[in-house]
DNA sequence: CGACTTCTTGGATCATCGACCAAGAACATA
DNA sequence: TATGTTCTTGGTCGATGATCCAAGAAGTCG
């Protein structure tokens, strides 16, 4: 059954991607249809038509960007050294101090301005328990492996992990030097390694 | 010189306490100045009148919350252990999951609803700052007192225990259980303690 | 007691925003 | 090419919100 009529001008992720954009750096209550509309180079009304209102285009862009966070952290499913990918994770968030227009996470960004609404609040604590699984798996294989002290425990820990990720995240947006902020995950991921404790770099 | 002329219905910082918990309640642009003036039982007019903006009373009420944290902080500062009273600051945090209404810490929601504004911005830093220190200063005494092991290096860590509580914050915004936050705070102060780092409880 | 000052009240004003719709444009199919 | 369907365009509508103001109310001071 193929669809006749009058084709769209434009793509439908590719204004998602947009909006996505924009929610992240604006958040929900400060962006309006019509600068969505302006990002993706598409008319309000036009939006309306195709994905409904205001709200349910935000929980798409809210779904696309948990999908984004999901790859990033299948990425500490591959082989290997867990420990400084973790370190260079948590390093790009630090990365954010001091940039022109730190944005956050979105998923905190909105569990802490939609938190009201239950559906965008289910979709924050479902993308949250996913990356919490992915990283507490990664704590367990890297203790296994010897790479991580073995009284580190993967699930307490990596709730732990996600916390102070999500708390870098806030405190980029108004600290000004990325520098204090890695030291702060150095200070996290040290005590973490099983060798050379005291130099959190060497692990 | 005494002010002539009729005098105000309201106290001032009571309008100032009840603008702070709105805002803290429903963020900046999720408040408006109807709601603010309901709260306080003050007419909008009023608070125009007594306190310019609503950007204004905003600063105001963010003062207020700051100094609050500040004489939070202050707690630590007190003789004795140090890190029961960190479990105990966390615990409180994460006492919030689950609740109705969670509001999370009105410094980090400020820091990612309005980080644009450069002296709301500098204000939120220089509260963060003031905790850092308190944090540092804890931790340094604890060091000093066999509290907490020596590879401890306060400042460092006093950031990272800075990130994890404000990531509890977030955490707590969409998690339901608070044991499970109760265990993040286990985990992360557990490798602090002196002896007996395989159960954080009996530090 | 009268004059002056300050606050309160209630509404007006202007802007923004989300949602919606009628009419025309663009395309596929037959 | 004629027909039907879908999309775009531009505008309207109602609601909300921040700000401000004029007139009355409630005090103080001489």
């Amino acid at each position: 059954m193929t669809r006749t009529g009058r084709p769209r001008s434009f793509s439908e992720p590719a204004v998602v991607e947009a909006a996505t954009e924009v929610f992240w750096e604006r958040g929900y209550a400060g962006t309006s249809v019509q600068r969505l509309g302006e990002r993706a180079g598409v008319l309000p009304g036009s939006l309306h038509a195709a994905f409904g209102d205001k709200r349910a285009l935000f929980l798409r862009a809210l779904g696309h960007y948990a999908q984004g966070q999901r790859e990033a952290a299948a990425w500490l499913r591959e082989p290997g050294p867990v420990l400084p990918r973790l370190r260079e994770m948590m390093y790009g968030i630090a990365a954010a101090a001091g940039t022109a227009q730190p944005r956050g996470c979105m998923l905190g960004n909105t569990a802490i301005e939609a938190a009201g609404d239950e559906e965008t609040a289910g979709m924050v604590r479902e993308a949250f328990s996913e990356l919490e699984a992915a990283l507490a798996e990664a704590l367990a294989r890297g203790r296994s492996d010897g790479e991580v002290r073995h009284e580190v425990e993967p699930l307490p820990q990596a709730r732990a992990l996600l916390a102070t990720m999500q708390g870098l995240h806030v405190l980029a947006r108004v600290e000004t030097d990325p520098g204090r902020l890695r030291e702060a995950v150095d200070a996290t991921l040290g005590p973490l390694a099983e060798t050379a404790p005291e130099d959190p770099r060497t692990a």
